[in-house]
This record gives structure tokens, sequence and C-alpha cells, in this order.
RNA sequence: GCCGCCUUAGCUCAGCCGGUAGAGCGGCGCAUUCGUAAUGCGUAGGUCAGGUGUUCGAGUCACCUAGGCGGCACCA
């Protein structure tokens, strides 16, 4: 007999080989009819799968969030058997669940058309009406071969080579359709449910490797119920309202133009942001010790073959010559010029930890399809800076960056999400040795600082592991902005070297690191957060002054200088418009606030402030309204200063 | 870089089976001075991404190029 336990803590005794349905039947019918899986001790099963041992035992209907993931790779199968329905010769591949939905990656020679993409959605809805029963056999793994060899599954019968010798394989029937797979499903495809919609067409290398042949991938999305499917949709389109190319667009921020691919045209008011948020970076890096330089933009070849840059780099830079036929390279990073700094002169032990930064300008040659808005450019700059310490100071100094970072963030309204410590990848410089130690370092660093990293693993850079931030946004997206890499290499590589207590010549340790990442793609990533609506201190333009009549402009003018006076970004309107049209003008512009004067606040001395997103209204004396708003557009580092004062 | 799709006025987009371009917003002009999310009238804007071809005729079809978008690969 096998003891199962149920989810009350209760505990029955079944015979070997009975079914998930036969259990449900057992406790109650209507259980037995909504059961559609079953999960055993965290292992999710199929309902009619015979159990062959007992322990914590779960019986879920559709409904429950652990059956979402199956009921979307339920629907890639039902996809898979429609298209091969209605495209005879197409091959499957693999097809599975994914965040929000599911694919199937297809091999066809000729490309499905979004025309297409409505037939498949149709004839997959017929197929979750024939309610056919999805049931699991088990096969030979050689005969398995032979067999999806003889039907034309090239790439299933290579899948299953792949699979040791000897072992029986899963394979799952839906109808007269079959795929191999590991499962579990549900019951039939009825249990799926319609709430599904095709979403996207796109190119896929099998296996993910680009030397191998490109599939054709159909990416859809699956919910247990229609409402939620509603709901996704409705996501997507919020999302899609705060694209930051959108929204550069119509803020005025930045242009990308095709003569510059990759490259950024910051508008007035997009580069005051950037300056308010480096100029916001650069002052907490003064406080914590950082001291800040500039490294040349253009370096001979001769510098970047001594880096490594040349060798490994070289597809990826920018490369110019002189009329004198010297070869100059554009910095894809900074780190080599830090450590030139770091070697002028001599450094002693007492330098350490010399934690050197640089706004710097970086420009990487990325592959066209990887450019991305302000996200993946080819001009950048990041917020970098290089710590050079002893070994015994990583721990504390990696623990100081990480409350640093956790503290930018959160004045920027990102939450985190995560810290990902990205570790060994599969090509790597340095012995397994090295790698033990100093991936327990980083670990050691961040439990240090009472962070928990999620293991990334095989992300790590090819010379040591590090930490990423992985942020979220306001609607609940990720993001990785910052990181604080260990690097043993390059200070070896370009003979850095400090004079230790006993008088010894020491390598000294350096640690990469980044709180934004790039400025680009960190601004890329505000706007999205905030979909333009800024906090005041971030905000572009803080304040309209907005007249009614022309019998307030000089008021209204006069008001815009005391507000600039007092350190505000004002811009007045005093257009021959309606103030309705002036209010609305402005809040689509997304200016947080709207200081509204007509006659009487002419005569009164006097502004009304509304405030972005609100229609009621503020009347203060123009004193007054410098000083609150003034306060309040102080950037979170300056108002600490001033409470703690 | 690879696969697919897209590119029409400053912006957002319409243009059926090929018959030589249209709307709204914005711009400009005039009128309106009107108290919190669109005042009215008038007017100027286009080598239909670029190129080659098919055709009596191409924004519409084919091919090439560029850029963009969605993915994949890449992100040392």
């Amino acid at each position: 007999m096998i003891d199962l336990i149920f989810p009350d803590g209760s505990k029955r005794a079944y015979e070997p080989g009975t079914t998930g349905k036969q259990v449900a039947a057992s406790i109650a019918p209507s259980l037995a009819k909504r059961a559609v899986l079953i999960k055993l001790d965290g292992e999710l099963l199929d309902v009619d799968r015979p159990l062959e041992k007992g322990g914590r035992f779960e019986i879920l209907d559709r409904n429950a969030p652990d059956a979402l993931e199956t009921i979307r790779h339920d629907v890639s199968h039902i996809l898979a058997e429609a298209v091969q329905e209605l495209f005879p010769g197409t091959q499957v591949t693999i097809g599975p669940a994914i965040e929000d939905g599911f694919y199937y990656d297809f091999a066809r020679e000729e490309p499905f058309s979004l025309d297409d993409l409505a037939r498949i959605e149709d004839r997959m809805k017929q197929i979750v009406d024939r309610d056919e029963p999805i049931v699991r056999e088990v096969w030979d793994r050689d005969e398995a071969i032979r067999h999806f060899r003889e039907i034309g599954e090239e790439y299933k019968a290579q899948i299953i080579e792949g699979i040791p010798a000897g072992e029986q394989v899963s394979v799952y029937r839906q109808g007269n359709w079959k795929d191999l797979c590991r499962g579990p499903h549900l019951p039939s495809t009825k249990a799926a449910g319609k709430a599904f919609k095709l979403t996207k067409l796109a190119g896929a290398y099998w296996r993910g490797d680009h030397r191998n042949p490109m599939l054709q991938r159909i990416y859809g999305t699956a919910w247990a119920s229609e409402a939620d499917l509603e709901a996704y949709i409705r996501r997507l389109e919020e999302a899609e309202k705060r694209d930051h190319r959108k929204l550069g667009r119509q803020m005025d921020l930045f242009h990308m133009q095709e003569e510059g691919k990759g490259m950024v045209f910051w508008h007035e008011k997009g580069l005051t942001l950037w300056r308010t948020v480096e100029a916001y970076v650069r002052r907490r890096l003064d406080a914590a010790g950082y001291q800040e330089v500039r490294t040349p933009q253009v370096l001979d070849r001769v510098f970047w073959e001594k880096s490594g840059h040349w060798e490994k780099y070289r597809p990826n830079m920018f490369v110019c010559e002189t009329e004198e036929g010297e070869e100059l390279a554009l910095k894809p990073m900074n780190c080599p010029g830090h450590v030139q700094i770091f070697k002028f002169g001599q450094k002693s032990y007492r330098d350490l930890p010399l934690r050197m930064a640089e706004f710097g300008a970086c420009h990487r040659y990325e592959p066209s399809g990887a450019l991305h808005g302000l996200m993946r450019v080819r001009a950048f700059t990041q917020d970098d800076a290089h710590i050079f310490c002893r070994e015994d100071q990583i721990e504390e100094e990696t623990a100081r960056f990480i409350e640093l970072a956790n503290s930018i963030h959160a004045d920027f309204g990102l939450e985190r999400d995560h810290i990902a410590l990205a570790t060994r990848p599969e090509v790597r410089a340095g012995s397994d040795e090295f790698w033990d130690k100093a991936e327990a370092q980083m670990l050691a660093a961040a439990r240090k600082a009472g962070v928990e990293p999620v293991i990334a693993e095989g992300d790590g850079a090819f010379y040591a592991p590090k930490l990423d931030w992985v942020l979220k946004d306001s609607i609940g997206r990720t993001w990785t902005c910052g990181t604080i890499q260990l690097d043993y290499v390059l200070p070896e590589r370009l003979g850095a070297e400090y004079v230790a207590e006993d008088g010894s010549k020491q390598r000294p340790v350096m640690l990469h690191r980044a709180i934004c990442g790039s400025l680009e793609r960190f601004i890329g990533v505000l706007i999205e957060n905030y979909a333009g609506a800024f906090p005041l201190w971030l905000s572009p333009v803080q304040v309209v002054v907005a007249t009614i009549t022309s019998d307030a402009d000089g008021f209204a003018l006069q008001a815009a200088e005391r507000l600039r006076a007092a350190g505000l970004r004002v811009e007045t309107d005093l257009r021959n418009e309606k103030i309705n049209y002036k209010v609305r003008e402005h809040s689509l512009a997304k200016v947080p606030v709207i200081a509204v004067v007509g006659r009487r606040e002419a005569e009164e001395g006097k502004l009304a402030l509304r405030r972005l997103g609100s229609d009621g209204q503020q009347i203060l004396t123009l004193d007054e309204a410098a000083n609150v708003l003034a306060t309040e557009a102080q950037p979170p580092d300056i108002r600490r200063r001033g409470s703690e004062a």
C-alpha cells in the first residue's frame, strides 16, 4: 500500500497503481469530475497516471495556479496538432510553456503568415471542442526514434537520440496526433479551454544555436479563463502606452535616425532629465568616497592589444584610421583606462580601496538586430566605477556597494525584484578552485548586506562571477540594472600593483560596478516606470505657468521668474487659448504642476496650482508656491540631507 | 547577423481587384480674451523609405538596398 498525505494533513492508504482520478473519486465524485492534475511531493502528474509511491498529495482543478503552466503546455500541443493538420509536412520540434503563454517551434520551408495564425487559431478551437482524450504512453527509446524518423519527424528523432539508450520515453497522444513529451498534461483537449490567442510569429534557431537552421516559432498566450486573457491583453496595451520610444517622441525627449543606428539625439528636455539623473548619481558617488575621472574616448590599437580587447572584442569595436596610418579604436569600456590612472605613480595599500568612477561614454558595435530604443544602443554612457582593493576587502566593498545601489534604485522608484548571482559559465578562464572561491566571496558579500541572491547558473563573465540587480517597475515588469563583477584577470594583465605594508608589490583586485548600467538604458527604464509622468525632481518641465487672459501676462512672467529663481524648471504659456485647452495640453505632456493665472491671481499676487492627475487646486501666494514647490522638487538625497540637519 | 512583418504629410493613420494621393491632430493666418482635459473659420504641407523591373499605366505587383518593429542569436 502507499500512503497519501492530503493538504489538510490527513493520511490515507491506497493500492499501488491507483490513479489520481480514482483517489479523487474516493473522496467525492464532484472532485473527480473537476480533477485535471495531481501534485505528488511537489511534482505535477497526469490525473490518470497510476501512482507508484506515496507522499504529499494534492488534487488540482484547472483553476489552480499550478495548473496554468500545464494549460499552456497543452495549448502548445493543440497548436502543433492544428498546424500539422493544416500544413502537412511541417515538422514539430519543441513547444514549452513560458511566462504568460507558450510557443511551438516548427520546421517548414514556407513561412507562416499572419493570416495563417487566424486559421490555426480556429482549428485549435475545433480541437478543443473535439474533446480528444490526452493519453500518456510509454515507449522504448529506440522504437520511438525509429517511429518518428519513419513519419518524417527528424527533429523529434534527434531529441530522443539525446535520451540515454535503454531508457523509456513518454509519448502523449491526443486524437490522431502524438508528441514526445515529458508531460504532464490535462486529461483532454477540452480541459485546456479556449482562453488563448496566438500572438506573434518569429524565427528561432534549432536548439538555440545560430549555426543551426532557423525554425518558425509561433507564440501564444493562454489563461485559465477569458477574464484572465482579457486582463493580460489590457496589461499589454498598458505596457505599450509606456513604451519609452513612443513617449520619447511625444514628450520631445530624444530621437534616433537611420544615419546613427543605435545612437541617440538628446533633445533639450531629454538632456535635462539626463543631467538630473547624472547630477544625483554623482552626488551619491561623491558621498560614498568615489573619485571621478575621465579617460580618452579614442586610443591606439596598441593599447587595446595590451588590454586583450583587440583579440577578443575587436568585432564589437568601432575602429578608425588616421591620415598617418594609425589605427585607433573608440573605447568599448572604461576599465583599461582606469587601470592606467591607477598605475600612474605608485599606489600604496593605504590608497585602497580606491574607488574610481567615470560617466564613461562607450561605443560598441552591437549587432543590428540587438538594437532597441534606449535599451540597447551603440553609443552609451555607463555610470561606471572600478574599485581597486585587496582580496580581504572584497566582501566589505561589495556589501557597501549593494547598499548604495539599493538606496539609489529606491530613490528612482524602482523596487528590487531580486539580485542574481551569475556563476561560472561553460567557457571560462581560471581553475575550479578559483571559481569556488570567487563565487563564495560574492555570496558572502551579498549575505553580509542582507541579500539572498538567486543563482543564475552559468551567467557569469568569463573571468569572474557577478551580481546583477533585477528591478521591478510600477507595472511589475523586470529590468536588469546594476551589476558588480569581481575581476582578478585585468589587474594582472595590465600590471596594476600596489606596495603592501611589508614593502612587497601586490596585485589589487578590481570590482567593476555600475548602478544604472548605462544612463541611456536607465532613462528608458525610468520613462517606462513612470509612464512619462515623472516625480517633480526628475521632470524636465516642472511647472507651466498658464494664463487665462492676456491681462495676466505680466504677472505670469513675473511668477515664472520667481519660481525659476527658486531653482524650478518653468515654462510659460501665454498663448491666446482657452485655459481648458492649455490644461489639457500640458496634462497630456505630463507636466507635474500647472500654475494657472487669471485676473484674480494677478490682482492678488497668487498662483492656482494644479497637480497632474488631480483636478483640485491649491491657491498660494507667489512666495508660498515657490517654497512649497522648491522643497518638493528636491532630489531625494538632498531632501534627506535637509531633514537630518 | 538570422527569420518574419512594416515603411504614405511634422505626428497617428486611411487608400478595394494596379487608373497617377486622403483624414484627424499639429503648423501657419484671421477672428475670439473665453476660469481648470480640445473655440471657430481659412490655409500651406507628400520624389507614397531608396533603387531596379513588370505593365499602356505602380503607393498598390516582383526583386534588391536601407531603416524600423517582433522574436532568435549576441550582450566578453
